[in-house]
DNA sequence: AGCAATATTGCATTCGAATGCAATGTCATC
DNA sequence: GATGACATTGCATTCGAATGCAATATTGCT
């Protein structure tokens, strides 16, 4: 019996090819950029393909070429959460390029094996990464030839291609004008010990305080999220009352600290009471809270971490740029800054 | 010249095959569930695999096999940006039943075709849309027997599975309560006119206070997003100062909302106006808004969505079935209400 | 031991498109 | 009309794993 075409089979370039007459090479090349074929085959290749609904099947593309234009996004699930941009920005700039996402959220590290097992499965022709990688787990990628991006967090041992903000001189900034506005006395609300960002960002702080001869800054860590910011706020002021400017490593728990310190502690912000923030996420520019922060430049970022995985994926052995990007200084209205 | 296994090739069923001194059957059946092969035989494969560091390529898996595990999620770049809860819910929920997500974000309504053109070029084994599919994209997969699982949004002509949460419901809800609180006199901050829940929130609002004796509402369409919330408060609000209640299609408009209530319009939240929303979303909880609002179960409605899809792919020629779930009244403090 | 029943194994083919190579076809030029 | 240069086309193979079928190997049982 003959292949039976049934209403619901998905049309094949050999069916293309006997609609229009030509052989499966033909059809191949009608789709191939730069195919070598003569005009008015095309035309009626691609008038039957029209007509057949056809469409090129990745899959098979990918097996035989090699190239699949697969990109693996992994992202930590609170970064999703408290800061949707980057993924939002991500995901068109690589469609923009006609690459397609494959998406992996993390919950915990201990997922990271699983989930790159699945990368690696699918033969991505790269992987984007805003979720921590072992060094093991970079070089297998690299032993491989397949090129990652890592994006707000970098390598040690590793050679690889990143894209950051620079936490540590946005963190720097802000705590300066917050030592030239007269403040004393410090308080810091950090992220969770296996942040990237977080422990930069942490430490530019104390580093910087330091230097002013300020030591024994207290730390409370929370999980980047409001509720972990209002935890944090409570302890500091509950312990020590005296501070007068709480350094918060993101918008969100800048928000907790700001409505607890308001409502609980009865602080007038920033006359009180300084708080700032990092990122530059949405809600730190909602009216009630204007937090005083650094904001990242997602678009610009995101579009040189596209640009940069789209060249390594061009030219594999190139070498592994590094680019950090400065974060611009938001003066909102949570904090009293001096003059730089 | 033999084929060679270059340093960086990736291992193929027939290079562990050969190091085990099996066949390359016998390989693929110690990956398949339930193939027939010998404890023993299989002990030594999965050794030799393990040594070579083989994986199975998902793509030739996909291509022999008929099934990629891929599902393309679609989603409006706004949904993800003002309630990222649900795709990071949906990609947890799709990794664990061993699926993986290729993720599509619309910006704009011109891009669908586009997108679902890649989508059927992957051979995803369904879809989650949580954007706008018109009917004739509908059948298409309806007609290849591709399942479909449409989020918050129901298809009209065809029969399609969908879940979502009942916006009407929620609505009425939060008008009568409203209304038994005395409210008189309302403004509406509603979606844009294309989208799905909020013009279903908006209807279901105008109806119910039409059915209080309740017309001509004036209503201001926003985005969903914060500004949008404000410029509807301003406007609303300076036509008419004795309007008693803002219903919000959703929270972070009645936050944008709160926020020009408050600061630009000197009134207290809810003594002088009451302000709704809706979603439940994260932000809408926080102490200086504490929005009285529906909160969408979103937990259940992801694993519904994906249970159902699963169960579509495994039976193919199931009905679409519809679920319908309950938002939950959050008594915030942005609303004055009445009993029920 | 002998035979059937069952468990393992390998062979060969398949999925759908890309591509090197050889075979045509076309055209210009002298 | 012959010759060469170049453009089109098709053939045959390839990517890597799954699977129906036939060939063996084991096992149980009498």
């Amino acid at each position: 019996m003959n292949k039976q075409i049934s209403a619901n089979r998905r049309a094949t370039s050999y069916d293309v090819a006997r609609a229009a007459g030509v052989s499966q090479s033909a059809v191949s090349r009608c789709f191939a950029p730069g195919g070598s074929i003569a005009p008015a085959t095309r035309e009626r290749v691609l008038k039957a393909a029209a007509e057949l609904g056809y469409r090129p099947n990745a899959l098979a593309q990918g097996l035989i070429s090699g190239r699949t234009k697969l990109i693996a996004v992994l992202i930590a699930s609170h970064t999703n959460r408290f800061y949707p941009e980057v993924l939002d920005e991500l995901t068109h700039r690589l469609t923009e390029r006609d690459m397609r996402v494959l998406l992996f959220a993390l919950r915990s590290e201990s997922e990271v094996d699983a989930i790159l097992d699945q990368v690696w499965r699918h033969s991505v022709d790269g992987v984007i990464s805003a979720a921590r990688l072992s060094d093991a787990q970079l070089q297998m990628f690299e032993q491989h030839r397949i090129p990652v991006v890592l994006y707000n967090r970098s390598a040690n041992a590793v050679s690889s291609a990143s894209v950051c903000c620079d936490s540590a001189a946005g963190e720097r900034d802000l705590v300066t004008r917050l030592l030239s506005a007269g403040h004393r006395r410090f308080g810091i609300i950090a992220g969770p010990e296996d942040s990237f960002v977080g422990e930069e960002r942490r430490r530019a702080a104390i580093d910087r305080l330091a230097d002013a001869g300020i030591n024994d800054v207290p730390v409370i860590r929370g999980d980047f999220g409001y509720e972990s910011g209002g935890d944090g706020a409570r302890e500091l002021l509950g312990t020590d009352p005296a501070i007068e400017a709480l350094i918060c490593v993101s918008d969100q728990m800048a928000i907790g600290a700001i409505d607890v310190a308001r409502q609980q502690f009865n602080r007038s912000i920033p006359e009180d009471l300084s708080i700032v923030g990092f990122d530059g996420s949405d809600p730190a520019t909602w009216l009630s809270y204007q937090v005083t922060s650094i904001r990242q430049p997602v678009r610009r970022m995101t579009e040189a971490t596209v640009a940069m995985l789209s060249d390594l994926i061009e030219d594999p052995e190139a070498a592994g740029e590094k680019r950090l990007f400065a974060g611009q200084l938001i003066e909102g209205r949570s904090a009293r800054l001096g003059t730089p």
